[in-house]
RNA sequence: GGGAGCUUAGCUCAGUUGGUUCAGAGCGUCUGCCUUACAAGCAGAGGGUCGGGGGUUCGAAUCCCUCAGCUCCCACCA
């Protein structure tokens, strides 16, 4: 079969995934084979591939294939997220462009639109990630809202209830104004902001006089309750059962002692908002003080106070600030820089907030969790995330699983006309359990009212290593008694509370058991000054367009060869191109093989024989490397043996050693042997370069429609010659010798050199072969006496000479060869303090003490050569 | 304010329990080569006091202390 001139990746890589589709090669059925499963981290479903996509999948495929290659049953679960504030937040956006305005549309409506736009959008991401040669099960493909999933949400929901874990009920939340819904603790993030401490005066009624107060959110004042001072704090001890009164709003509000308050911060004294603080708001229990929440849920003031109504709340601050100092109620402002809680969806500041919703209790969910990763039952790599995981989840606090959107599974809880609800997976069960509640055996569905709330995202993500084999369902089907749990998940550290941590637990609670053996937590990809890839900057190359650029292959390869397990990688586009490079070093290195013709009469040159057979060690040797690599998820590490082997052994050398005469025919052996050895290389490249092995695989040797290197097995590490190994060292050692001495003396590689050698035990005569060939060298001879005219060079304590007449510069080696004497006496005499060192004759072990012998004999037979070679000279 | 981690060649990183010439790899750089698979290549070379200081040890990149710099995570100081 003829291959292409050129490397070319975009020509070959789109058909073999098309074959790979349609012989349903990345499937998997439960059979009598061992499992291997990995279930995606489920992407936004309306979301874009990006470099930290790439970098996740690519790992993933690198496993999956690796594993289906052992001969496992490889399945790789794929799957989109429905990312309710996310997306909710674009179909709101979308729609606004439209004209149209959420609050005009129904519930029903709106869901209508969001269905749309799913439908439009939803998958392509999964679509891209087929370009990356993601070996996917693709008739698997879940989504966390469809029907299997969401059923198995509900039932969760409901069995939880049951248990007592999920309750319902008024507390301080994160608020976001944007998305107007209420946020978990994981969503919340803080950014550094400039803003200004405002100190106000609070008068202190019935006389002259004033508190001063130090906030950041003079805005609040509106809702203050009290006023708060250290009891042992000597400025205030006067202000105790007095009242103060609030600046511009002029309620008055008593003053409270409590050793909450940081004697040493602002004034000392604090102003008390028990709606919009949280701290305030636990005060606000322990002094019964009235919270009064002032902002609507966009964030905008609304008219309990009578003031103000309508602003947004960072309009009322500039407002506010205008009009305390013009009334003389505000000190002073002065810089200050603190952080702001903003949301992690929408970027605004959050807003505390007192609200009802729901909440799932965690610590007992917690407990058998977190005894799994830290008795590495669970095994995170790297490791260090052991204990930010501990700390988490031994100080975890309840989880808000209610969110005010609509975009999600609604809460299954329906209250009834007289108050109080019921909890049930579907509306006829809600019925009958409200008729039973009621004892009114006549109410209807309508006289119901299902809770407007849906679930936060992750309450059905976290159920994802169970629910996409449809194992909350039905817990004992056959799927998920066979792929769970799953071996390994790929995932970013920073969604290790939000989703691992939680997988872990719903694990442990619906089956019983781990959810996934291993947790591969990847870097964030930066770029190469080490900012973080964003939209905003525009530093983050689109994914694809590497692809197109460099094959899916090259891009692989550049993903890999800077990951290391936890580690930030810089990425930069010069490793695709690394990585397209050596997808043309192994193209030609075909071409080569390809172009040999086998002559059936020839005999197998001695040369070639010693070839395959060193190749052979060389091979297995690396082949345990990256066993061992993969052990311990050095993925990069296995990928640099691999480049090595077929780079520096395979290419440079073996082939090399092998190579016929131009235009000569080659034994037939030979070919067949480096025809098998090539396609073992294939094999072991293949889950890293998927594509071009597939090419070069299906033209190495016949193979039948059907035929795939995705589904052959890759050979594993066996035993290897270590003699060969190290004897082959030696005769390399000695070809980069002679190409050295024939580079200084610009003697050219077509003129035969002849190679004298006074024998010793470091040299192995039977690689002679290689070495005249490599070296293109017309005889080895060997000699007694040194030659002093010659060329010389060592290879461990061996001699060789190779003779050039006059060509000799005898100054240059004379200069040379003082300087290998200097340092082969320095380095005897370090060895010398050691063996002289009685302290360490006693105290290092046997070997050790050993090893420094052989040393010292090694570097006396070497300055002994020198020597005499330097008087030779004279 | 707590916790974790990092600092090794120009860049990105390996370096398992302290001990072979242990100071490494890949990339880049420099030099020489258009040698009939590959210039997306070949043959070579240079490059680091292992962040600074101190200690333990016969022996330290590796263990301990300390200082400096960087990064991340957690946390309610208004």
């Amino acid at each position: 079969m003829q291959i292409g001139d050129k490397y070319v990746p975009q020509e070959i890589e789109g058909k073999w995934y098309e074959y790979w589709l349609e012989k349903k090669f990345f499937h998997s059925e439960p059979d009598e084979r061992e499992p291997y499963t990995i279930v995606i981290p489920p992407p936004n479903v309306t979301g874009m591939l990006h470099m930290g996509h790439m970098l996740n999948n690519t790992l993933q495929d690198v496993l999956v294939r690796r594993a289906r290659m052992q001969g496992k049953n490889a399945c790789w679960v794929p799957g989109t997220d429905h990312a309710s504030i996310a997306t909710e937040a674009k179909v709101v956006a979308k729609l606004k462009e439209e004209g149209i305005d959420k609050s005009s549309l129904t519930r029903e409506e709106f869901l209508k639109h969001a269905w749309a736009w799913k439908e439009k959008h939803g998958g392509i991401i999964l679509q891209q990630l087929r370009k990356l040669g993601a070996s996917c099960d693709w008739d698997r493909t879940c989504f966390t809202m469809d029907e299997p999933r969401t059923e198995g949400v509900l039932k969760v929901f409901v069995d939880l209830y049951n248990k007592g874990k999920i309750y319902r009920g008024v507390r301080m939340v994160n608020w976001d104004p944007a998305a107007q819904t209420a946020l978990s603790d994981e969503e919340v993030v803080y950014k550094e902001s400039q803003g200004k401490l405002y100190y106000l005066r609070y008068k202190i009624e019935g006389e002259e006089g004033y508190v001063v107060v130090a906030t950041t959110r003079p805005e609040t004042i509106l809702g203050d309750t009290a006023l708060c001072v250290n009891p042992n704090d000597p400025r205030y001890t006067g202000l105790k059962g007095k009242r103060v009164i609030v600046p511009l709003v002029n309620r008055s509000i008593p003053v409270i002692m409590d050793d909450y308050v940081d004697i040493e911060f602002g004034t000392g004294a604090l102003k008390v908002t028990p709606a919009h603080d949280v701290n305030d708001y636990m005060l606000g229990e322990k002094y019964n003080l009235e919270a009064i929440d002032i902002f609507n849920d966009d964030g905008t003031i609304n008219g309990k106070v009578g003031m103000y109504e309508g602003m947004d709340r960072f309009a009322l601050r500039t407002q506010i600030e205008k009009d305390l100092a013009a009334a003389g109620l505000l000190d002073k402002t002065e810089a200050y820089t603190n952080k702001v809680g903003c949301s992690e969806r929408t970027g605004v500041p959050i807003e505390p907030k007192l609200s009802m919703q729901w909440f799932l209790k965690m610590e007992e969910l917690a407990a058998p969790a977190t005894k799994a990763v830290m008795e590495d039952l669970i095994e995170f790599v790297p490791a260090k995330y052991k204990n930010t995981y501990r700390y988490w989840m031994e100080n975890i606090k309840d989880w808000c699983i209610s969110r005010q959107l609509w975009w999600g599974q609604q809460i299954p809880a329906w209250y009834l006309p007289q108050g109080g609800y019921v909890v049930a997976e579907t509306p006829e069960e809600a019925l009958k359990l409200a008729r039973e509640k009621s004892g009114n055996a006549s109410l209807q569905m309508s006289d119901l009212r299902q809770d407007e709330d849906v679930l936060d995202t992750w309450f059905s993500s976290w159920l994802w290593p169970i629910s996409v084999f449809d194992g909350i369902r039905h817990p004992d089907n056959r799927e998920i008694n066979y792929y769970y749990p799953t071996n390994d998940l790929v995932t970013a550290p920073d969604i290790i509370f939000f989703w691992v941590a939680r997988m872990i637990m719903a694990g442990y609670e619906y089956r019983g058991e781990k959810p996934f053996g291993h947790v591969y937590f990847t870097g964030i990809v930066r770029d190469k000054i080490g900012r973080k890839m964003s939209k905003q900057l525009g530093n983050s190359p689109d994914p694809l367009d590497l692809i197109a650029q460099y094959g899916a292959d090259g891009v692989r390869v550049a993903m890999m060869l800077c990951s290391s397990a936890g580690n930030d990688l810089m990425f930069d586009d010069a490793l695709c191109e690394q990585g397209r490079n050596f997808g043309n070093k192994i193209w030609n290195a075909y071409r080569l093989v390809n172009t040999w013709n086998a002559d059936e009469t020839l005999p197998q040159p001695e040369s070639s024989r010693l070839a395959v057979a060193w190749f052979n060690a060389v091979l297995n040797k690396t082949l345990s490397e990256i066993e061992a690599d993969f052990a311990a998820y050095r993925i990069s590490e296995a990928l640099m043996a691999v480049y090595k082997l077929f780079w520096d052994e395979f290419s440079g050398w073996y082939l090399e050693m092998v190579k016929p005469a131009y235009q000569c025919p080659i034994d037939a052996q030979t070919l067949s042997q480096t025809k098998e050895l090539f396609e073992k290389l294939l094999l072991i490249l293949h889950p890293f370069m998927p594509f071009l092995t597939e090419e070069l695989w299906q033209h190495i040797a016949p193979r039948k429609e059907g035929d795939s290197i995705m589904v052959s097995l890759a050979p594993q590490a066996s035993a290897y010659d270590e003699t060969i190994l190290s004897e082959f060292e030696k005769v390399k050692e000695a070809i980069t010798a002679i190409r050295n001495i024939r580079k200084e003396r610009n003697l050219p590689n077509r003129e035969a050199l002849t190679l004298k050698v006074i024998t010793d035990e470091n040299y192995h005569p039977q690689y002679n072969p290689v070495l005249e060939k490599m070296a293109n060298l017309s005889a080895v001879e060997t000699v007694k006496e040194k030659d002093p005219t010659a060329a010389a060079f060592m290879v461990k304590t061996t001699q060789y000479f190779i003779p050039l007449g006059d060509k000799i510069d005898v100054e240059a080696e004379r200069k040379k060869l003082q300087a290998d004497l200097t340092y082969q006496e320095g380095f005897l005499s370090s060895v010398m303090k050691k063996l002289n060192n009685e302290r360490f004759m006693s105290s290092a072990p046997a070997k050790v003490v050993e090893t420094e012998k052989a040393k010292k004999a090694d570097a006396e037979a070497k300055i002994k050569a020198i020597q005499e070679r330097l008087n030779a000279l004279q």
